[in-house]
DNA sequence: CGAAGTCCTGTTAGCGTTACCGCATGGGGG
DNA sequence: CCCCCATGCGGTAACGCTAACAGGACTTCG
């Protein structure tokens, strides 16, 4: 096929291989006629030829967690806006779960797909385990993974997100926060829980217990219901939106108004939580950036910069119609 | 690589190949051999070498609009889970745009990268131009298109969607069904128009004018305000579940009660609508069902089998709380 | 007991590209 | 005026795998 363009434009198989890798060295006149003859035929190179040639394949894995939640989702897009302005294509492996085992998996598949760097969205404490023994000479980035890794880490900084939800219903008034957290089996819920913790501790608060739901708003229902019987309760931040929608209802069934009886913040900011009802306090995460970040920590990885980083991106609380005053 | 593995097997590297390939063929003691050299060396083919010598490469395109979305999201997971469960792998090309353009352009890059077929996501009118000029000879299976392409297709029958959501309203005894739609650029938009305006027409009903949305929550809630001024609207029939949620949210605002004043149904069953307030009466697609089947006709695609498919999936309605009689 | 399979394994060549070295050509310095 | 070097291009050999054919040992049947 090279060697069709070859013979078009009277030069070389090589000539038109240098005029696609490296042009300036190749002379002007010579190259114009290579790229004629290149877009005359319609010519593309073909990658497994060059991947087998040079050992590099143009090509970044992702493996993520069920890319069907709203962060994930929103994560894996930017990371492949950023991959293709860079002239990288992703391969992706969503995964339910997130174990040592379908990690490490995910990882040989890629290997042998010979992709030149992976990006792992891990937000699940079971993945710690496989990103620790990560055995691979592939650069590796991880986004929301925990700490300790041998690996880059971007991550949303949850616990300073968490802190703002509960610095901001604090400073409403309320006398303390309760919290109905993710899985205990996910980094962000805990992060989310140790954030929300200090700022009580550091202010003195009770520090009531954390109910546990499954980022469902179902889950968010049914101890919303719980929370709901409990007159102390005046404050509530909830793990995501999607249960705080839960919490919402649950309230609402049980006759106590919000946010005039009690003040709920979300985590997220899907694009829906502006029209809960009412509209939702909420914490806002730059998915856009950790997905653009995560590209460009692994794009240093692969060029041999740097490594052990830890980039932390900063959430954003925004207040609507969900939170107010205390009226104790 | 290979070579490593045979010479610890004691056997030709042809052995190694034919004892990966098709073990059949390979005596069991000699297999054997082979098999423990492979774990003991922990040999992984190189998939470039394989997609030289071959011609095939185990990798399926997809490319899709904005992946962020529920829909796509979903179809994306459930291709991907299919893929994988049968030895492919999957590359990812999210459009923010689906132009001709960008169709081909993406077409072109999974060609070069020899992918074995392409699924092609496109539930936008700009998409049928460029599927209506395919020039690849790569199969190719579009999810959620238009009539008369020379692909097959797979995609929800958006029709009977909507016809079961208005029939549904009319049989509460509703004088007729208002509809906010989405874009006019999407298909999926217009067969559900074309649904709703059936089923009235049918049964001698007015067809009142259409409202388009964004498919955003924002323009639910600005559509919803006005169809919640007029006081003949009792039954709304909406494009999709985030704009009935701004919908719902409108009727509230303005005083009118849903289901009592106001009947409301959306489209897709997102996993929130259960907890909107009220519980969303809407039309459940089952995207994991046109992901596999998009797969499975790939396959076929690419088998050589069959062709000129059209496949729709059924949606279903799923009564909740948001529809109720007409008190008229 | 020999010819004709049958089964298994090995040999050779080639998939399309780039790395590496080598060979012209031409211009400038000694 | 000759030699040396820079510049530009071409030839050849990989990269790691499999297709296609080839050949040897062992059956099987007349």
């Amino acid at each position: 096929m090279l060697e069709d363009v070859a013979a078009l434009a009277g030069v070389s198989a090589m000539t038109v291989s240098r005029t696609l890798n490296a042009p300036e060295r190749v002379q002007a006149k010579t190259r114009e006629r290579v790229l004629a003859a290149v877009r005359e035929l319609d010519y593309r190179p073909n990658t497994a030829a060059r991947q087998l040639a040079t050992g590099r394949s143009g090509v970044l894995g992702v493996v993520s967690i069920d890319t069907t939640l709203y962060g994930p989702a929103s994560t894996l897009y930017s990371i492949e806006r950023a991959a293709r302005l860079n002239d990288y294509s992703v391969s992706i492996a969503s995964l339910s779960m997130l174990t040592r085992r379908s990690i490490e998996e995910s990882l040989r598949q890629f290997q042998s797909q010979s992709v030149d760097g992976v990006i792992i969205v891990a937000p699940h404490e079971s993945a710690a385990d496989g990103l620790r023994h990560l055995s691979s000479k592939i650069p590796v980035v991880a986004v929301d993974a925990g700490a300790g890794l041998s690996v880059p880490v971007v991550t949303v900084d949850q616990r300073a997100g968490a802190a703002r939800a509960t610095r901001h219903l604090l400073s409403l008034g309320h006398e303390t926060v309760w919290h109905l957290a993710g899985p205990a089996s996910w980094i962000d819920a805990n992060g989310r829980v140790e954030g929300w913790r200090e700022v009580l501790e550091a202010g003195g608060h009770r520090v009531p217990e954390v109910s546990r739901g499954d980022w469902s708003s179902r889950s968010g229902y049914q101890l919303g219901r719980r929370l709901a019987q409990d007159p102390e309760v005046t404050a509530v931040f909830v793990g995501n939106d999607q249960m705080a929608l839960g919490v919402l209802r649950a309230l609402r069934e049980a006759g106590r108004r919000v946010p005039e009886d009690v003040s709920v913040v979300g985590f997220d900011d899907v694009p829906e939580s502006a029209y809960f009802w009412p509209p939702l306090t909420t914490v806002r995460q730059d998915f856009e950036e950790v997905g653009s970040h995560a590209f460009h920590v692994l794009l240093d990885q692969m060029a041999g910069r740097s490594s052990q980083v830890r980039r932390l991106v900063e959430p954003e609380l925004i207040v609507r119609e969900s939170t107010g005053p205390s009226r104790g």
